[in-house]
DNA sequence: TTATCTGCAAACATTTTGCAGCGAG
DNA sequence: CTCGCTGCAAAATGTTTGCAGATAA
């Protein structure tokens, strides 16, 4: 069957402690940084395994990158980024959960999961470029 | 500006008679098989522009290769996606849009855009996955 | 005329695959 | 000891880009 490998086991606590969607290059980056050297291509296929055995969420980002997320009830948060300096504020409240469980229930969808980004330039950019 | 040739004309004319997505590989087979030559890069740099005037939906399927699709609305909105068998539901409601310009203004930010796709397994296919 | 568009081929980015060697069980 | 797993490099796939010639306005 499946054996467990250093490279599986780091793959899965990486996972374990994201939150977020992450694309397959950022975790291999994530975990060469880490220390935890794992080749590309083994990243590709742990991440393909977790997804066929419904462990990971995997959706596409418009770049057509793809992005995996471990699986979880857990709430995810999104971020605010500002276009200009590239400040993020964590956001969080039950807002757009609700929204988009609604809306997929009302469609008779399951298992909707979504991916949201939001753009803006914060205050003190704004004020830059007023000069 | 803009020259209306008859490359442009042709996937415009093609795009107009479609229901549902297509790739750019399927619509310049689709104009090969009409008769109306264009090259693949034409049909992708095609595309790419009516997409930014939004004329265009644009989503990834699962593969990672985007889908086109004529715009059935010009106003800015979302999909629901059947992360199965690809079929999109266009949604409507302002209850995204008033989060995302809420939260921005929360955090004193302006100009906030947002992206945002929902991806569920539709009915249909909760169905067959029982089988 | 002339700036834009087109087709081709080469470049790109992401992901997959073939293969020889490694290593978990 | 045995197969499955790994890393590497090469291949596959979908998309973009540079450029010389074609063409709409």
């Amino acid at each position: 069957m499946q054996r467990m490998t250093r490279q599986r086991s780091a793959v899965a606590e990486l996972l374990a402690e994201l939150v977020d969607f992450r694309s397959a290059q950022q975790i291999h980056e994530l975990l060469r940084e880490r220390g935890d050297e794992v080749g590309l291509a083994t990243v590709y296929r742990t991440l393909q395994s977790l997804a066929d055995r419904g462990e990971v969420d995997v959706l596409r980002a418009d770049d057509g990158e793809a992005r995996y997320r471990r699986c979880s009830r857990q709430e995810h948060h999104h971020h605010l980024v500002c276009r200009s300096c590239g400040t993020a504020v964590e956001l969080d409240g039950p807002g757009v959960e609700e929204w988009a469980a609604r809306v997929g229930a009302a469609h008779g969808f399951r298992d909707v999961a979504h991916t949201m980004e939001l753009v803006g330039t914060c205050a003190e950019c704004a004020r830059e470029e007023q000069d």
